[in-house]
RNA sequence: GGCUCCGUGGUCAAGAGGUUAAGACAUCGCCCUUUCACGGCGGUAACACGGGUUCAAUUCCCGUCGGAGUCACCA
């Protein structure tokens, strides 16, 4: 069995999107799973497309993820150049189209824009164009003619008006087609780049890729390819076709719907990569005992292609974040407060001990980004409503939050030190002496100095960060609103 | 509209000719807890429909319906 080789070509086009993180991913997992080699190859076929550092980005955001490529432009595995702009140099597609031509599997085309829009029809909003065969009854002479003239042309792929294709996914099983419903695709354009069709065929053959892993939305080109192929006299490569992923109304992902569709978006609204990639993993697969927890190498190791879903999944924001979650809370201590003390400090400043807040919220938040609203409190007492020392459950009233409140603040005061355990000790005596629930002197004690109905951490957290002053401030702010109200009553 | 693909809870997703039809996220409730969260326990919730084949179909076949993709000098 020969090496398994696959490859991911990306077009340099802007930011990564997730469903071609997705794409990628798989087209490792089928290569490394069985130890095979991962290729990467830069389509930029589309001159008017092309943003300049895109390429950049990608090799960042492959090593970001741990997708490690064996061979591409800054690794030579002698299948080079991987760029296509570079191929296109050395008249590589040309000549390959123009075989095709001498073959009479391919033909040049010199219809202009005018001609080709007469032959579009309008169904609903979309155009379609079937292009009529128009320029393969063209003389030689009449070619030449029009070469010499320098005329601008195409290269057509010609196939055939009659009968069917079949290719092979080994994820959607024999899928055929007419061929009547196949149009006279271009292969060379105009300005003399081949089209990302054509450019594949021809690549994926070169560079010995044997497994063509890609989205869904190509399962109705593919016949093309098949055509291709033939046409060659090239043995098809396998195909494992994979699953949509699709936003909340079960639409292709994309761009332009608003929501946030790339890594890097998504790495800006506080996720990780691990965990964008582990979500990523598992639409449209699922490990056999069921974990779906995994990293990279645990993933590569369960992975088998053939547990791969036929079924478009939906891109679910909640579960993506729940596991980043889960990332989060499990990650190494120092990794992650390289990671959330920025944004600690970015809300707080520096005043702060950063790092014992950011510990603080650690296991509290699903995101980076969930940070400054859950510690704005530190910096500044919101403005709270004083029904908020009102809790059912912990029994507190106004008159006994006044009154812990009143007595607590100066035995607090007299404590040598605001750590956590003298914290402790002073209030554990206080409601021992008193003989109330622990709620009755800590549910004021947490609502005075954080104006919060939910913090990270409970009051004892929150004081030995705050530190003396602050934190008596705001029990006496307490303590009159406290008044104000009972006054009131 | 043609063609192609898909159709198990709200979402991801096992399963399989005979099962009490897994699990996860979400949701609801309870417990724990100084709140939230975490954790623990439990609940609600699904085989699109109609015909076949079969002793038996959610599973196989056909049709219907529904959804999506595609039909470029974009990839």
């Amino acid at each position: 069995m020969a090496k398994i080789r696959t490859r991911f070509a990306p077009s340099p086009t802007g930011k990564m999107h997730m469903g071609n993180l997705r794409s990628a991913l798989y087209e490792y997992l089928v290569a490394k799973h069985e130890g095979g080699d991962f290729i990467l190859r830069i389509e930029d076929t589309d001159r008017g497309r092309f943003v300049e550092g895109a390429t950049d980005i990608i090799y960042k955001t492959l090593a970001g993820v741990g997708l490690v490529h064996d061979e591409g432009p800054d690794k030579d595995g002698g299948c080079g150049p991987y760029v296509q702009s570079e191929r296109v140099k050395s008249g590589l597609y040309m000549k390959y189209a123009l075989e095709l031509v001498e073959k009479g599997e391919a033909y040049y085309c010199f219809c202009d824009k005018e001609r080709l829009e007469s032959l579009t029809t309008t169904i609903g909003e979309e155009s379609v164009t079937h292009y009529d065969k128009h320029c393969l009854h063209l003389s030689k002479e009449e070619i030449d003619a029009n070469l010499k003239a320098g005329k601008p042309f195409v290269i057509r792929q010609n196939i055939p008006t009659s009968g069917t294709t079949s290719f092979s996914d080994e994820n959607y099983g024999v899928i055929t087609v007419e061929n009547s419903e196949l149009d006279d695709q271009i292969l060379i354009k105009s300005d003399g780049f081949p089209t990302y069709n054509f450019a594949n065929v021809v690549d994926d053959h070169l560079m010995g890729i044997t497994h063509v892993v890609r989205g869904n939305e190509y399962l109705s080109s593919t016949p093309k390819y098949t055509l291709l192929y033939k046409a060659f006299g090239w043995e098809e490569p396998k195909y494992i076709h994979l699953p949509l992923i699709t936003n909340e109304d079960h639409k292709k992902l994309s761009k332009r719907s608003g929501q946030t569709v790339t890594l890097e978006g998504f790495i800006e609204q506080g996720f990780v990569p691990e965990a964008l990639l582990n979500y990523v993993a598992l639409l449209g697969w699922n490990s056999p005992d069921n974990r779906e927890i995994l990293s990279l190498e645990e993933i590569t190791k369960e992975f088998d292609y053939h547990r791969i879903s036929k079924s478009p999944a939906v891109f679910d924001n909640v579960k993506l974040r729940w596991m980043n979650g889960e990332y989060l809370k499990a990650m190494d201590e120092d990794k992650y407060l390289a990671l959330a003390v920025p944004y600690v400090e970015k809300t707080l400043g520096t005043g702060f001990d950063s790092k014992a807040i950011a510990l603080l919220v650690k296991t509290r938040i699903e995101t980076l980004c969930d940070i400054p609203e859950m510690i704005d409190f530190f910096g500044e007492l919101p403005e709270y409503d004083v029904e908020m020392y009102i809790h059912k459950k912990m029994k507190t009233t106004y008159e006994n939050s006044l009154e812990s409140l009143t007595d607590l603040l100066p035995r607090l005061k007299a404590l040598p030190d605001l750590s956590l355990e003298s914290l402790q000790g002073c209030v554990a005596a206080y409601v021992e002496e008193k003989q109330i629930k622990n709620g009755v002197a800590l549910w004021p004690l947490r609502t005075a100095v954080s104006g919060k109905q939910t913090t990270p951490g409970g009051a004892y957290e929150i004081i030995e960060i705050l530190g003396a002053e602050e934190s008596f401030k705001r029990i006496e702010k307490g303590i009159e609103k406290l008044k104000a109200a009972i006054a009131q009553q």
